[in-house]
DNA sequence: CGGGCGTTCAAACGATCGTTCGACCCGAAG
DNA sequence: CTTCGGGTCGAACGATCGTTTGAACGCCCG
C-alpha cells in the first residue's frame, strides 16, 4: 500500500505540476491585464508549458477563469465567515464595526503588497466587474454569505429596514471594490504623492471609521 | 451668404449622420457589453453604417472609446462643477453634504432608467474600471477637478488632514462607481425582491446619508 | 456641363484568437 | 517485453478581429 499511495502521490504532483503553474500564471496576468487581454498564448508561454495544456487540464479559457475565481472567492468568503463567526462569539456578541470589519479585512489585508494573496484579490476584483454572466452566477452563491451579514446588521439596528441595510451594504462593497491597483495609483498621484503608501491596517481603520459612520447615521 | 451657410449646414448635418450614429450605437454597445466584446462589426451593423466608417471618422477603433469618454466626462464634470458652484454661491456657503451631492446628483439622476444619459453614465463607470491605459490619461484631467471638491471640504473640516479627505473621497467615489446595472440586479435578488426600483432621489438622498456620515465621523 | 472633394461602399488583407488533432513520450500493469 | 493510458508536444484549423484599399457615389462650385 505505501509504494501505491507514494505511486499515486506523485502521479498527483506530476499531474497537478503543469495544472498549478497554468492556475497561478493565469491569475496573475489576469489580474494585472483583465481576462480578454490576456491570450492563452500568454499564459502558456509564461508559464512555461504548452499551448493545449489549458484546454486539456482546463476545458476551455472560460472555465479556467471560472476555477480560478471560483475558488478565490470560496477561500474568501470562508475567511469572512471564520472573523464573523469569531466576532458573534465574543461576550457581548459583535459590533457594527465587529461586522465590518470581517466584511473587510480578509481582502484588505491580503491585498498588502508583498502578501502571497496580493494578486488573487486584485482578480477577484477585476474578474468581479469584467466578468461575464457566468461570473455573475457565481455571485449568486454570495448571496447566501452576505445574508448572514445583513442578519447581523439587522439584529444591532432594529430601527433600520432590511432594505435600507442592504443598500449600506451595497455603499460598503463598493468602497471596496473600488481598491485596485489602478485607482491607488491615480489617489496617489492626485495628493502630489502627498499619501505614502500605506499599510493595510491603516487602510482598514479608514475604510472602518468611514463605514461604521455611515451605518450608524 | 445665406446659401453658402446653407450649404455648409447640410454638409455638417450630412458629416454628422453617419459619424453621430456610429458614435451614439458605439457608446451604447460599450456600456452594455463591454469595449472589449464589441467589435466593430457589431457597431457598424446596429448603426446601419458601413464598415468603415469607424475608421473613416474616429481613425480607429480606440479613438473612438476616447472620444465619447471624454466627452462624456467631460459633460459630467462640467454638471458637477456647476452644482458646486451655485452650492458655494449659497449665504452661508456650501456644506459637507452640498459638496457630496455636486458629486453624486448629477450621474445618480443620469442614471434614471428612462434618461437619456443613462446608458452615457453606464458607459463611463464601465470604462473607467476596464479602458486601458489611454482612458487613464484622460482621467489624470479629473485630478484637477476633484481637487476642487477637496478643497471645499477640507475648508469645512479643518481638524481632517488632506490625506484623510482625499481617502474619504475615493470612497465616496467607489460607492458610486458600484452603481453599475449589474450590481442592482444582485442588490435586488440579494433582497428576494424586495427593494423595489428606486427612483433617483431616493436613492441619491440614500447615498448622501451614507457619505455625509462617513465625512462627519 | 465637368472636374473636385468628401463620403460611402464592397472586398480583402494580415494578424491573432481559442480550440483541436495526431503523434509521441514514459512510467505502471499484466 | 508488451500493452496501455494519461500527459505533453508541435502543428494546424476555422473563425473573427481591426484596418486598409480602391472604386463608386453624390453634391457643390467654377
Amino acid at each position: 500500500m505505501a509504494p501505491v499511495a507514494e505511486e499515486l502521490e506523485v502521479n498527483e504532483e506530476a499531474q497537478a505540476a503543469t495544472k498549478a503553474a497554468v492556475f497561478a500564471t493565469a491569475e496573475r496576468l489576469f489580474a494585472l491585464n483583465g481576462f480578454q487581454k490576456v491570450s492563452v498564448r500568454d499564459i502558456t508561454a509564461a508559464a512555461g508549458v504548452n499551448l493545449a495544456s489549458v484546454n486539456y487540464h482546463f476545458g476551455s479559457k472560460d472555465e479556467l477563469l471560472l476555477e480560478i475565481f471560483s475558488r478565490r472567492t470560496r477561500e474568501l468568503n470562508r475567511e469572512r465567515a471564520r472573523m464573523l463567526h469569531t466576532a458573534q462569539g465574543q461576550p457581548g456578541g459583535a459590533t457594527a464595526r465587529d461586522v465590518l470589519e470581517a466584511l473587510f479585512a480578509p481582502p484588505v489585508r491580503w491585498s498588502a503588497p508583498e502578501h502571497p494573496r496580493s494578486i488573487s484579490v486584485q482578480f477577484i476584483i477585476r474578474s468581479r466587474s469584467e466578468g461575464g454572466p457566468a461570473i455573475r452566477d457565481i455571485l449568486q452563491n454570495d448571496v447566501s454569505h452576505l445574508e448572514r451579514f445583513a442578519d447581523a446588521l439587522v439584529a444591532l439596528r432594529h430601527d433600520l429596514s432590511r432594505e435600507e441595510v442592504y443598500w449600506r451594504l451595497h455603499f460598503s462593497l463598493g468602497m471596496l471594490h473600488n481598491n485596485r491597483f489602478a485607482e491607488f495609483d491615480r489617489l496617489r498621484q492626485l495628493s502630489g504623492g502627498l499619501t505614502h503608501d500605506e499599510d493595510a491596517e491603516t487602510l482598514l481603520a479608514r475604510m472602518l471609521d468611514f463605514a461604521e459612520a455611515g451605518f450608524l447615521a
